[in-house]
RNA sequence: GUCCCCAUCGUCUAGAGGCCUAGGACACCGCCCUUUCACGGCGGUAACAGGGGUUCGAACCCCCUUGGGGAUGCCA
């Protein structure tokens, strides 16, 4: 049987990262067995779901290239066939009417607590019924859930698991308005659209058993179920919605690479053997659901910090230059005049964990800067590099071929000439074009910087020293 | 309360009874390289939650304790 995986999240709220990972697993599995992927939104909780989350789902999804065979599968389109179902578990007499206030649930929850009863849970009061009480007009549906037996089943990941049906209740599968339930939903969905291996977050576990009675109460095969463990904040907490890092944009916005996002993912949970850096087609081809850690993890950003440095060294620059464009132009700069974005990965990459780092430390190459960094100055533009500062910008505009192997010999020649050291020469220099003590080499920085805003900063600095030096 | 799941360095993990005086990676700390910032190279600190079994032998198997997570919704 072709292997079939989905991703089913519910739109009230933005991509989480733990769901990116589940999706992640998913999609990988679906590859690795040449399988398909089908994405589906759970939406059937009509007041939380909503049209942006939504959308900010498909764009974190096609932000990781995640891409799907099948779907988008909404379930607010799919009513019909779950009231078909329902109607049919209603008449085999799987189902019944539960006319039950919210009040009197309500109730019976608090007796449970006082009591501190062994069973939490509906009381099926209503399952016996023949009709409607008088004066009921209101009702939900149940699942009658066998009440004898256990549910065992084998998970990819969790191994064996029992559970004792006394202890699972008769659930709503559909609401007073006659809207369907998730635990019924996800049921006929997998079973209609054939999904043959089931990868969720263990928070799902426990609806397994009473996924599994529905699944033979409608006669449909069960799939393989996986339950991958949650992932935890850094601190060893549960991700909240309220910490950034639990939003997959968060990575885009702070300068991660999607395939370095991506190779961090797989490793939570997941490993080969010592291997830490897998290409696309690793991971495809390596991955199993067999090989899925038991226990959860935390995040650990700044592995996720060396992996993205990794990925922007080995990457195509120029493939990389285009994500580093987005964030210039989020950040408002125009880099259509100044050097290629792939000229300035190749020279930043080893000086930036992200993209948005490297996005702040060439900015200078494409826009003036306002000020100097504090320190830098105080330390690089003193008076003693007022000479030297004179002797580049001489030596500059002598130099016709704008080359970084000219540059570095000039450098050179004005250190010869003065008898001081490249420290004291290159970096009144650096900091004169870059405004700050950090930049690559100086016959690099220079050479990308071009002549004519080299020659106009350097002069700028020379002002700037003489000011200095006056008071 | 009850049910289910989990437990190796700070973090991600290797480990499927002897190969483990527990390996790798990130982070951290040294040293080297270096005209800046980095990169890189070399080295170091650091863990089997606790207690009982089983076994000739246990990080690996069993039980208990403790700690974490999840469920117990007309949410998903």
């Amino acid at each position: 049987m072709k292997v079939k995986t989905r991703f089913a999240p519910s739109p009230t709220g933005f991509l989480h990262i733990g769901g990116a990972r589940t999706a992640l697993f998913s999609w990988l599995y679906a590859k690795k067995c040449g399988g398909e992927f089908v994405l589906r939104i759970e939406d059937t909780d009509r007041e939380r779901s909503t049209e942006e989350s939504v959308q900010a789902i498909l764009d974190g999804m096609s932000w990781l290239k995640l891409d799907h065979d099948e779907g988008p599968y909404y379930q607010t389109q799919r009513f019909d066939r779950y009231k078909e179902l329902v109607q049919k578990l209603l008449d085999e007499g799987k189902a019944y009417k539960c006319y039950c206030s919210k009040e009197r649930l309500e109730k019976l929850r608090e007796e449970q607590v006082e009591n501190k009863s062994d069973f939490r849970g509906y009381d099926g009061c209503c399952r016996d019924l023949k009709e409607a009480p008088a004066g009921a007009e209101d009702y939900v549906i149940r699942f009658c859930n066998p009440q004898e037996g256990d549910v065992v089943f084998d998970d990819a990941v969790q191994g064996n698991i029992t559970y004792s049906n006394s202890q699972l209740d008769d659930l709503i599968i559909a609401r007073a308005d006659g809207t369907p339930t998730y635990n019924f939903t996800v049921v006929v969905d997998d079973m209609d659209m054939e999904i043959t291996h089931v990868i969720r977050g263990d928070d799902h576990l426990n609806n397994t058993p009473r996924q599994i009675n529905m699944y033979e109460a409608l006669g449909g095969q069960t799939p393989v179920f996986a339950h991958v463990p949650m992932i935890m904040d850094e601190g060893g907490k549960k991700l909240s919605k309220r910490t950034g890092a639990s939003s997959v944009m968060f990575y885009r916005d702070e300068g991660y690479l999607s395939e370095a996002v991506l190779n961090y993912l797989v490793r939570l949970g997941w490993s080969h053997g010592d291997q830490e850096v897998f290409t696309m087609e690793q991971m495809q081809e390596l991955f199993d659901i067999a090989d899925i850690n038991k226990s959860s993890s935390s995040l650990n950003i700044s592995k996720l910090d060396w992996l993205n440095q990794e990925y922007m060294k080995e990457m195509d620059s120029e493939y990389v230059g285009e994500q580093l464009k987005w964030h210039f132009d989020h950040a408002g700069i125009d880099t259509s005049n100044g050097p290629s974005l792939a000229q300035i990965v190749e020279s930043h990459c080893d000086r930036a964990k992200t993209l948005k780092e490297m996005a702040a430390a060439s900015t200078f190459f494409y826009q003036d800067f306002e000020s100097y960094d504090e320190k830098a100055a105080k330390k690089a533009l003193r008076g003693v590099a007022l000479e030297p500062l004179q002797e580049v910008k001489a030596a500059c505009e002598a130099i016709s071929d704008w080359k970084a192997e000219n540059l570095h010999q000039m450098v050179e020649d004005v250190c010869t000439k003065l008898e001081v050291g490249m420290g004291k020469v290159g970096q009144p220099l650096r900091v004169a074009v870059a405004g700050s003590g950090a930049s690559p080499s100086i016959d690099i920085t220079l050479e990308m910087l071009g002549k004519e805003k080299t020659i106009a900063r350097v002069e700028k600095a020379i002002e700037f020293v003489k000011a200095r030096m006056e008071t």
